[in-house]
DNA sequence: CCAGAGATATGCT
DNA sequence: GCATATCTCTGGC
């Protein structure tokens, strides 16, 4: 079953060292599984997320060469995760990018089970819209912060194959006055109630 | 429907 | 002390 396997196909390390915003626009669609320690895991399709351009990004955490302990995976190779506590509650996944050295990152906003994505009624529950209810949902905490995505807590898998189309706009949040804040940083599924349940995103363009 | 408060981690001034 | 890549609840229109 060649179809199936390629549904699970973990993605390759060279899948993240690319150009961060394309890393940004390519998660979408993909399978996010959280396995738990009990054995049990989770399933769901990425479909809102964010990039952040590293030293020269004023809102990224590794803005101006910031290189504290909370963001040290992101200095490290892409293909793991960077998860910190924001707000002194909520938790927040990135996905970084690029090679060691270059702290760029992907925050994972949204994402929908997989079978409700399946359904192509797609509208999703609202269980994981927004990055610290996807974290919570999936129980992701600062102790997988430097984890592998290929790894078996968890995994990026190339996911279903369904076409859709994307979404893209600025970057949620304060207006940097930088040029990065104002180019298409953002990335949704259009017609998504994870993505348009939250904030308009503007400009549509037909995905794969 | 929209605005504001509150929870209180992390890092900067 | 202050700001922030958040979310939920509350109260007013």
């Amino acid at each position: 079953m060649a179809r199936l396997r390629q549904g699970k196909r973990l993605l390759p390390a060279r899948f993240f060292l690319r150009d961060t915003a394309e890393t940004a626009r390519e998660l979408l669609g993909r399978r996010l599984v959280r396995t738990l320690p009990d054995g049990s895991s989770v399933a769901v399709i990425v479909v809102e997320t964010e990039a952040y351009l590293g030293v020269g990004d004023r809102a990224a955490h590794t803005w101006n060469g910031r290189r504290t302990p909370r963001v040290l995976p992101m200095w490290g190779p892409g293909g793991h995760a960077y998860v910190y506590r924001i707000y002194g509650l909520h938790h927040c996944l990135n996905v970084v990018t690029k090679r060691a050295g270059e702290p760029e990152a992907v925050l994972v906003r949204a994402a929908v089970p997989e079978d409700e994505w399946l359904d192509r009624s797609a509208a999703g529950s609202l269980r994981f819209s927004g990055p610290g209810k996807l974290c919570a949902g999936l129980a992701i905490t600062t102790a997988l912060s430097g984890a592998s995505l290929r790894g078996p807590e968890l995994r990026l898998e190339a996911g279903p194959d369904r076409p859709f189309d994307v979404l893209v706009g600025p970057r949620v949040g304060v207006d940097y006055a930088g040029e990065a804040a104002a180019w298409p940083l953002r990335f949704g599924v259009a017609g998504c109630r994870a993505v348009t349940a939250r904030k308009a995103l503007s400009g549509s363009r037909p995905g794969s």
